[in-house]
DNA sequence: CACGCTATTGCAACTCGTTGCATCAAGGAC
DNA sequence: GTCCTTGATGCAACGAGTTGCAATAGCGTG
């Protein structure tokens, strides 16, 4: 199955009709668009600003960084794309994913693990409840130390007193 | 007595000692970690790079930002100050605070509340009873809205179809 | 106190992104 | 198809931050 109903109960679409959403909202449809876009399905995973504007730059070596920049903007508020933050904080960006989930970032040896919306849920709930506030799981960047770093990492952490990571 | 066993066995060391805490590091303490370190002092809540660099010359003009930001990271090494990202994923330095916390940071209004440690702990426990994963909580930084444009926000949010946030 | 090792500094060059602006072109109207 | 509005592009300049390197200066030693 190439397609399917993989929507959400109604509203935002997955891949498709893209030119044809941007013009609904008075948007345009170009050929830099048109780059951009072939590059990104061909993506898995997380790809950073300048990798984008690299493999865009294999296919349209006249591709400008701020026509890459610009134009994720526009493809992530329209639902196509979404990012969240790498360990330096960099943009990080995904193709709107079938399964919500926010990620886990080791800060030693700079691991990624997807984290599952349902993973956080009662957190999410938690601070629905408690605070009104909504959160963006897609956005989510939990850092610390995974399994394997959180054993070794006591002796060879670069900052042994910053080790006050919440031990409990 | 000026420095006792000033080791990191249990809570992390407060603000003074820091030349101390550096030598005994091999490291070093000079004019210009002095002058960071007052502007430090004097900060409350969150600061940029580039705002610590200015404040740092308006005492001494003629401070550089590279030596700021490497200090920066000789400062977080040894556990002074700590660091999470804001809305666009640039660093934002702390002074260690007493009270571990997370950020709350709303996408619409940029308004940004502390998550005390506590209101975490479960989330933070459950990562680390099914993944071996340690949560740095003082880095972790929540995007979503808030209170107030979790209830405005449907109507006049840029990205309606990638309101895709996780509605529960 | 003078010496020497090496951490630190300042500079210049560079990367990633962003932004203002003049020009170009998508695409709706006729 | 032609016109016209205005969104999109490319460029150049800029801001934040990083990095390599030669010169400087902590600070432990003798």
């Amino acid at each position: 199955m190439t397609d399917g109903p993989l929507a959400r109960s109604h509203h935002s679409p997955p891949w498709d009709h893209v030119p044809e959403r941007l013009r609904q909202r008075g948007l345009r449809w170009t050929s830099q668009r048109a780059t951009l876009l072939s590059v990104l399905e061909a993506t898995e995973g997380h790809v950073t600003g300048s990798q984008l504007v690299e493999k865009c730059r294999e296919i349209e070596p006249a591709t400008t960084p701020s026509t890459v920049y610009r134009t994720l903007d526009v493809l992530e508020s329209i639902g196509v794309i979404s990012h969240s933050h790498g360990l330096d904080g960099r943009e990080e960006f995904h193709v709107q994913a079938v399964v919500q989930h926010g990620h886990l970032v080791c800060s030693v040896c700079g691991s990624d693990e997807d984290l599952p919306a349902d993973e956080a849920s009662a957190f999410v709930a938690a601070l629905r409840r408690d605070r009104g506030f909504t959160v963006q799981i897609d956005h989510l960047t939990v850092t610390g130390r995974c399994r394997d770093c959180s054993r070794t990492a006591l002796g060879t952490m670069p900052a042994p007193s910053m080790t006050a990571i919440l031990t409990d």
